[in-house]
DNA sequence: GCGTTCAGCTAATACGTATTAGAGAGGGGG
DNA sequence: CCCCCTCTCTAATACGTATTAGCTGAACGC
C-alpha cells in the first residue's frame, strides 16, 4: 500500500473552513469553557463534528505560547531515575506523582532527555525546557542551585519533593520531617538505656543530611545528654560498613547504638546485610542499629530494620496537589508542607549490651 | 517576603532593545548555529552580554511552534498501569521506553489523565490528545480497535508494543514471537515424552492469545501428533486454578503437561503457587507445567517456573527506535518487528508421570 | 420609523521565535 | 562613473491559539 506523505496537522483554521465559521468561533467552542455557553448548540455541534472528522487536536506549543494551559504537569529529576539501582528509591515518588496527576485530570511529562552535550540540565540550549508544562514537580538529591534560583527568578511554578533552600528566595516544597523523626529515634534509643549513640551521616550538606543531623542533635539535647555525647561520623563510602569497621567505630566512641543515614542506592544496606551475615555482627545483640530512612528497595527486605519510613507516595501526591493550587492561584506565595515519617519498630534495636563507660551520667 | 506579581520573562525583543540591534539579529546570535558565523564578533558579544545580563532564556513554546516538533514522545496505555497490581507487568516496558526516549534526546509524555467523562479515551473532547506528542508508543491488552483505526486514518505516527491488527490498514508494531516460543515449548515437552498437553488459554481473542494458540497448534502438528491431541481449555477465572481443579482438568483430558497463558496481574501465578503449597500439587512430580510468558512480578519468584520470557525492555526500546525512524521519514510505510522470546528452563517440567493412555501412538 | 438591545458571530491582534528576502553601506574593478 | 559584490544587519512574515472589541441582522418597544 502506498503511504500518503504525512498530512499537515489540521488546525483551527481548517476546522473553521470545514464548518463554515471563523477560527475564533472554533477556538471558543473547543477551549472556551465559559464563552462556549454563548455559542448556540447547532454551531457547537457542527464545529465539534468537523473537529472530530479532521482529527483535530490542539497544538500545545501554540496554546502555551499564548499563555494558556496545556493540562500538562512536568516531572523533572536531577538524577537519572530509571535505569539505575536508584529506581527503587524513586519509583514510589513517580507512582504518587503519576497517580495524583491523573486524578487531577492532567497528563504527566517526564523530562528525561539528556541534551546533546550530555548535560542533564533544565536550561538546555539556552531555553528552559520545563516551560512546555504548566508547572513542574522537581525531585532529586544533587540539585543545581543555580538552576533552582533561575526558576524562581522566572516565576515558573514548581514544587520540590524534599526540603530545599536557595539564597535567592523562597520556593515551594513538600518535605518529610526528618528532624522530628530522627529526634524521636534518638529518644527511643535513650529510653532503651543507650547513652552514647553514634550518628553516621552522609557526606555533603544537602538539606536531608542537615535535617537528620539537626534531629540527632536535638534528640541528644532533649534527652539531657551532655554535648560530648554528640557523636558524628561521616560515611564517605558504603564499603566502610564492614563488620570490623563498624565495631571499630563503636569502640572508639564507646557507642552502643548507631543511627545510619541510608543512601538512595542499594549499596549501603547491602553492606549492612553483609556485615551481619558474613561479618558475624548481630543486631541488636552486639549493637543497636536504626536507619534514618527507608532501605532503598521496596521489595521485602531480608532484615526488618528499625527505622522511619518516608511516606513517599503521599509526599508525591501532596506535591502535585500543591502545584495545582499554585497554578490555580498564580499570585500565591511559595508554600511549604511537612509530612511526618512513620516509625517502623523493626528488630534491630534493643537494650545496650556494652556496659556504659564508667563515670558517665546515668 | 512579598511576592512580586509574576514578572514577564525577557524576550529577544528586550535583548534587541538593550543591545541596540534587531530581534532577528538576536535570534541569529542565540540559536542560529550556522548563520551565527556571519555575525561579526563585536555584535555577537554585545548580544550575548545583554542576554546574560537580562537573564534570558528561550521560550520553548514559541520555538517549537515555529518548528513544528516538540521533541516529545507519548506513551499511551489502554489500561491504567500504575496503581494496580498490573504495574509489575508493565513497568519493564515503561522502563525501556523511558530509557530509549531519553537516549534519543526526547522527553516522554505519559497519557494518564482520565477525561472528565471518566473515559480513558484517546479521543477526548473531540480531539486526539496524543497529538501533543510528535509520536506515540501504545501499549495494553484491551485495545479499542476503532481508536486505532482512527489513528491510522489520521496518519498519526505511532508504534504498538505487541502485535495488533486492524481491518482498516497496517500499523507499526514490535511484537514478541509468541508463536515460535510456544511451539518450542511444546516441542520441549514432547521431547520429554509428553503426548497429551493441555493448553489453558485466556478468554477473549486478542492477538497475544491467538498467537499462543497458533503456536500450540503448530507445536502439536510439528510433533506429528494427531488432531485429537489438541487439548484447549479457556481459563475464565484465575480462581479456577485450584489444585483439585487442575487435577480434574488433567484427568479429563488425560494430560500430563499444562501450558498456561499467564494474566497480567498477579492472581494467576498466586493461584498456582497456592495450588502447589496448600493443594499438595507438585510440579513436575505430579504434573508438568510451563507458563506461556512471564509471571507478572519482576521480583524474585517463589518458584522458578519453566516458561519463556518476553524481552520487555528490549521490545520497548525497539518500539521507540522504530517510532523515531517513522518520525524522521514521514513517508515510510508501517513496519513490523518481531523479537524472539527467551526460554527459561525452570524446574516445573519433567518426564510424564501418568502413563500414556493405552492405544495412543508412541 | 427610529432607537435599543441582544444573540451570534468575526476581524484583528498578541504571544516569541526562526527564517528569508533584501536593504544599505562600503569597496574594488572596469 | 557605473556595476557588482560582500558584509552586516533588518523588516516582514509565519507558526496556531486565545481573547477582545466590535460588526450584523433581527426582534422589540414606543
Amino acid at each position: 500500500m502506498a503511504h500518503s506523505p504525512r498530512r499537515r496537522r489540521p488546525t483551527q483554521v481548517d476546522i473553521a473552513r470545514h464548518a463554515g465559521v471563523s477560527q475564533a468561533t472554533v477556538s471558543l467552542v473547543i477551549s472556551g469553557g465559559a464563552a462556549s455557553d454563548q455559542i448556540p448548540e447547532p454551531t457547537r455541534l457542527a464545529v465539534l463534528a468537523a473537529a472530530r472528522q479532521l482529527g483535530y487536536s490542539a497544538n500545545v506549543a501554540a496554546r502555551s505560547l499564548k499563555g494558556g494551559r496545556n493540562r500538562l504537569l512536568g516531572l523533572y529529576t536531577f538524577e537519572p531515575v530509571f535505569p539505575t539501582d536508584q529506581r527503587d528509591f524513586y519509583y514510589p515518588f513517580l507512582l504518587g506523582v503519576e497517580e495524583e496527576t491523573a486524578a487531577q485530570g492532567y497528563d504527566l511529562l517526564l523530562f528525561s532527555s539528556v541534551t546533546s552535550a550530555g548535560d542533564r540540565s533544565i536550561y538546555a540550549g539556552g531555553a528552559n525546557r520545563l516551560k512546555i508544562a504548566d508547572g513542574c514537580v522537581l525531585l532529586g538529591r544533587s540539585v543545581r542551585r543555580a538552576e533552582l534560583a533561575a526558576l524562581i527568578r522566572e516565576d515558573f511554578p514548581f514544587v520540590f519533593i524534599g526540603r530545599r533552600e536557595v539564597d535567592d528566595g523562597e520556593l515551594s516544597y513538600v518535605a518529610a520531617d526528618y528532624v522530628t523523626a530522627t529526634a524521636d529515634l534518638v529518644a527511643a534509643l535513650v529510653r532503651l538505656g543507650h547513652r552514647r549513640i553514634l550518628h553516621l551521616r552522609a557526606p555533603g550538606d544537602s538539606e536531608p543530611t542537615r535535617d537528620r543531623e539537626s534531629g540527632y542533635r536535638r534528640g541528644i539535647a532533649e534527652a539531657g545528654l551532655p554535648a560530648d555525647h554528640v557523636l558524628i561520623e561521616t560515611l564517605t563510602d558504603p564499603a566502610d560498613l564492614s563488620a570490623d569497621h563498624l565495631r571499630a567505630w563503636a569502640d572508639r566512641h564507646g557507642a552502643t547504638a548507631l543511627l545510619v543515614e541510608p543512601t538512595e542506592d542499594t549499596r549501603l544496606v547491602e553492606a549492612l546485610e553483609d556485615a551481619a551475615r558474613s561479618g558475624g555482627l548481630r543486631f541488636p545483640d552486639d549493637l543497636s542499629l536504626a536507619l534514618l530512612g527507608d532501605p532503598p528497595s521496596w521489595t521485602p527486605e531480608l532484615r526488618d530494620w528499625t527505622r522511619y519510613s518516608l511516606p513517599r507516595a503521599r509526599m508525591a501526591r501532596e506535591a502535585v496537589g500543591l502545584l495545582i493550587e499554585l497554578l490555580d492561584d498564580p499570585a500565591s506565595a511559595p508554600r511549604q508542607l511537612s509530612v511526618p515519617c512513620a516509625f517502623v519498630a523493626g528488630d534491630t534495636i534493643g537494650p545496650p549490651v556494652t556496659p556504659p563507660v564508667p563515670g558517665e551520667r546515668s
